[in-house]
DNA sequence: TGTTGACCTACACTAAGTGTAGCATAGTAA
DNA sequence: TTACTATGCTACACTTAGTGTAGGTCAACA
């Protein structure tokens, strides 16, 4: 079992964060030792790791409680489960491109300032 | 000269954050009309388009603020500002190649739920 | 005449955390 | 033993980048 502190380091999130996720619901209320210190199980690292991977797509933190609470809810949930993180790839890939677009932007005006335009 | 919901809707921005990006400086404060309403010409359409562009590459206002009081200083700002653009092209780029990576995870665990995996 | 529609200001609210104050406790150092 | 440091706890304030709402003005149209 690992504290907070261990579990924020190696999954790289803020000690913080991980409170706030577990009030928000997207973390079963953890473990408690004799001190009342938080410990996190292996499992608890891996969702973790899924969790902060799908709120760095743009998954909003209430979509993500949404899909943990399906995954808690068992098998039956799997279609929709594959649909929601189908849509969120979809939703990544039109992100990407997106930037793409803005990468030729600043280059465009990356090129005006080398030939020594001002705008 | 435009109004501030059709240039909303040319630059494809709220009219609520024209005014908030106004009271942050981002934007000299418009000239007004008979009626005090807000009248824009194209140039500003032109720097909102390009604001935006620096917003959604990830620059913070507070930063995109410290660009455009470089541009209105003039010329003598150029290369500090081709440095600023330059760094932010290189955010653009790793934040590419980040959401590609998250791409990656979001299809191997697709793949697992294609086979019927539950987690 | 009245009722839209677009604009105005000021203020409240939101999301997703981060930071801080004030406290407890455990382990180490003199 | 005492003191200090590290880590944890809760509760609450603050931040960013807006969005939404209330209450008001004004011009144009039926």
């Amino acid at each position: 079992m690992f504290t907070i502190g261990q579990v924020a380091k190696q999954v790289g999130l803020n000690i913080g964060a991980i409170r706030f996720y577990e009030r928000k619901g997207l973390l079963e209320p953890a473990v408690r030792n004799e001190q009342n210190n938080r410990l996190y199980s292996e499992d608890v690292i891996g969702w973790l790791e899924f969790l902060k991977c799908l709120r760095e797509t743009g998954m909003s933190v209430e979509e993500v409680k949404r899909y943990y609470d399906m995954v808690k809810t068992g098998t039956s949930t799997l279609p929709e489960r594959t649909k929601l993180i189908e849509d969120q790839k979809q939703a990544l890939l039109d992100d990407i491109e997106k930037k793409k677009a803005q990468l030729v932007h600043l280059e465009h005006k990356l090129e005006r300032y080398y030939r020594g335009e001002n705008y």
